[in-house]
DNA sequence: CCTCGCCATACCCGGCGGGTATCAGCCCCG
DNA sequence: CGGGGCTGATACCCGCCGGGTATGGCGAGG
């Protein structure tokens, strides 16, 4: 299988209509069907029911959306890594590519990166701050050498990780909501908290569920809409340090802990990253 | 990066020759010696450095030798789940494939086989008996469902693992070797028993390390050579229990625990292989 | 029953991947 | 010190395949 074909069949998979994945691989509808023709022919396998009324998945489609999306990120690890490995020959010193949830963990990145900065023979550190759950896919593809994720949200699978600390997790509600004057509530109140639905978060493919709540993709925007009483939500009790007089927080007795790690792409072989990792365990 | 091109700079890599790469290839020298530069132009990095002896691998060559590696057996792994993914429609039940280390762990395996059997909904499991170090390959490359590594002795990385037990190591020696006296040895005992040269074992690439002892690739064959006295070995405790009268084995008191690890690749869907995983963890 | 939307088919063309023949550097050896 | 025999690079050609346009088939909806 080329990398080629597998693009065209996540892209067609992905959109589930030959025609707008064409239009977003550049090209025009019909040699995008006879390559993804000739890819279930070779596979010997269906990959897409065609009904009249657009495409949707088979059983083995779906796997191969999952792995293709895996194997492409691969690839394009390989890309950028391999092009990131050729530069520092002539400029100065490789930096090491940080990844972090945008407002999140500040202070933690901070401390950080002061430790990491004050060992003997430490490489610059670029900070990218991320979009929810951007993380992880940035490390996939290559474009960040080492990341902070948060279990569970995060998907930490096919990573080496270690364990930074674990906490709790408060309800973030606008300062002057009733709840702020309860010393603690439960998982199930912040549920359905009157007034305040749900945020939405983008899932895997980019696109949102249906709900009453705002779309948010990043920390700033949520505790924004947080503070004009659009929504509310359940983080980690260390975003509650920081929060200004227009927020407030509640802790959530039975939310489940929240677990802040470091990870790091299999078989990486950079010292800068093997450095980081050190110094993160031992803060 | 097309996986066509991938190919063709991994067997140049591997072979560090154009002629035979081209060979292993089925192709002729010239064509792949362009396709090589075509690479290095459109990433701008300079891959391989050409002597008039054959070739060498630059620093960014060597990290796309370790990525290109990682990236096409996603592919293969991509190819070959999805067509498994298609047989059980029709086919009565899918088998999960287990991987596990010829000649190690049988009586384990043995007692999974068993419990997993009397699991309800159970699926049938293949058994694949690998040589040394290629059950983490299946597992990559999508040969594999799931499989038995050996901490510190397998690469993990990548993979999502239970850990299933610990257990210290054994000497083993042909019976009557002095050393069979001892009520137990130390590490460094080890490392130059008189007469009984370490065996050799393959490297990821295939190849041998240069050495006096013999060159291995299986427990079996390992077992065999320690019983013509042509080698000794250091191996986990449980090999010990079934040696027949030919073989004895003392206890390392300064080895590494070795831990012996239930692995899966990540973003497994399979159910099968979540009711393997449970029941291994619970024997 | 007609129409519209969607995917498949038919056909053509240009580029590129692959082949053969040959050149150019370097080491080794006589 | 010069030639032969490795090595990889270059030159050139050809056939296939990936991409384009035009059109057909077919089911859903009005």
């Amino acid at each position: 299988m080329e990398t080629r074909e597998l693009r065209y069949f996540v892209a067609v998979a992905e959109e589930l209509h030959f025609g707008r994945a064409a239009a977003r691989l550049s090209m025009s509808q019909p040699p995008l069907s006879r390559a993804v023709q000739q890819l279930e022919r070779r596979l010997g396998v269906r990959l897409l029911d065609r009904g009249t009324r657009g495409v949707t998945l088979t059983g083995p489609g779906a796997v191969l959306l999952r792995e293709a999306r895996a194997a492409l990120a691969a690839v394009e690890a390989a890309e950028r890594r391999t092009v990131r490995a050729a530069v520092p020959a002539d400029e100065a010193e490789a930096p090491v590519v940080l990844a972090t949830k945008a407002g999140a963990s500040s202070e933690l990145v901070a401390k950080l990166l002061d430790a990491y900065a004050a060992e003997p023979g430490s490489a610059p550190v670029d900070i990218v701050l991320c979009a929810i759950g951007d993380q992880a896919r940035m490390l996939r593809d290559g474009r960040a050498d080492v990341a902070l994720l948060h279990r569970p949200f995060d998907d930490v699978a096919g990573f080496d990780v270690e364990e930074l600390g674990t906490e709790g997790q408060v309800l973030v509600l606008p300062s002057g909501h009733p709840f702020t004057q309860r010393p603690n509530v439960s998982l199930a109140d912040t549920l359905a908290v009157p007034g305040l639905p749900a945020p939405r978060w983008p899932r895997d493919d980019g696109t949102y569920a249906d709900g009453p709540g705002p779309q948010v993709h990043d920390h700033t925007q949520l505790l924004q809409l947080v503070a004009l009483s659009r929504t509310c939500v359940v983080l980690p009790a260390s975003v509650g340090v920081h929060l200004n007089e227009s927020l407030a927080a509640v802790p959530v007795l039975d939310a489940p802990e929240v677990t802040t790690l470091i990870a790091w792409p299999p078989h990486s072989r950079s010292r800068a990253v093997a450095g980081l990792v050190r110094t993160a365990t031992r803060l």
